[in-house]
DNA sequence: GCAAAAGTGTTGTCGGTACACCCATGC
DNA sequence: GCATGGGTGTACCGACAACACTTTTGC
């Protein structure tokens, strides 16, 4: 027979924001051997009454006290020699936050924080490739749902809508196709206020439609 | 602590083929309880070195007889509830395979069989979601993709193939803008060839570029 | 008045869709 | 010669990319 008995099963979750114009991934620092000190994507083991998805709501409700988030998930993976530690495959998902929210720290880490993409640390088991998934994922779906909703305030300018997108696309875009494009497919809708307190010329607030 | 020894692994497995105007999946009539007598899709726990993957190329070899088939990783179902017997969850998977392959029957099951989508018996498990998903993503790779080689034979008829894609799509498709399209975004390439032997005009055989 | 970001139009290209007739062959 | 499927072209439309100047405000 199999050794169907020790087969773990794991959720892990990549969990992006956007803050001072980086794509930012959240790490934990671990202490659990065989990868003490390594930086890891957060995650844990899924429990007998409930699904991957909501054990990914609870990891991160657990590990960084935050609550709330836009979930999806992504692939499993399962490389028998992907966790040094013993067989275990993992459910990766995909969560953005706004970089407002708090972290809460946990004593189950030695660490967490947020890391550029483009200047991770080396990471803990098959996690790179983990992340490398989700950005690609991140990105595509970019360009044809709303989960730019996820990543910002309720209300916000049609530049600093632009600046999220350049940010996670990585690359300039025209503003008048992207005012034209975001409007023609009815993303977002004018809320005829108009964003204050600033200096130079205030902009219309928009929200998502 | 949590009830972790016991979550099973499993693979499951759509496979599809088209034959004679009609898009089919393949089902196992399980001897097992409480499914005893049940059409599901074929599939089995996962083993201790082998990726899901793996597993799922075994489950096909073992308990259908085929091998060297398209197979694509499609989501993981995890409702706790999903399977009766007990907690186990399911990484669904994507097939195709050309009709000409002789299916091999296996005493593991009581039965095994080619139905038509429209006419599916009910099914065990969260069978019936699973098998619904993994038609709408063979629609959608379909319109972006080259997995319709995997259901053709090395060489076609433009005619073949628009049938091949009416037939899965499940709607017809205008024959000029169809070759125009599949011969412009570079899909398939003429041979030079000709289908000969047949009634009316000989055709042009192509191959995937 | 100047620095900074907001806002706005036109043109060309390309991909997609709608649509109908003649051609080559086997019987 | 006829039945059958093979093979072809044009015209319209909507989506997208390239491209630069004027407007509004705070200082």
């Amino acid at each position: 027979m199999t050794r169907q008995g020790v087969m773990g099963v794991a959720v892990d979750l990549s969990i992006f924001t956007v803050q001072e114009g980086r794509l930012e991934l959240l790490l934990i620092r671990m202490k659990r051997a065989p990868y003490t000190g390594r930086w890891a994507l957060p995650g844990g083991r899924i429990r007998g009454g409930e699904t991957v998805e909501q054990a990914a709501v609870r990891e991160l409700e657990e590990k960084a006290g935050i609550g709330d988030v836009y979930l999806e998930q992504l692939y499993t993976f399962s490389e028998p020699a992907r966790d040094a530690a013993g067989r275990c495959i993992s459910v990766a998902h995909l969560a953005l936050i706004r970089s407002e929210v708090q972290l809460r720290t946990t004593d189950k880490y030695s660490g967490i924080g947020w890391f550029p993409i483009t200047r991770l640390p080396p990471l803990a088991f098959d996690h790179k490739q983990i992340a490398a998934y989700a950005i690609k994922r991140l990105r595509a779906k970019l360009e044809w749902t709303d989960v730019a909703r996820n990543l910002l305030e309720p209300t916000f300018t049609l530049g600093e809508l632009q600046r999220l997108y350049e940010t996670i696309l990585g690359k300039e875009l025209d503003s008048r196709n992207f005012q034209r494009r975001v409007q023609a497919v009815g993303l977002v809708k004018d809320t005829g206020r108009m964003r204050t307190g600033q200096a130079y010329r205030p902009a219309r607030l928009f929200r998502f439609a």
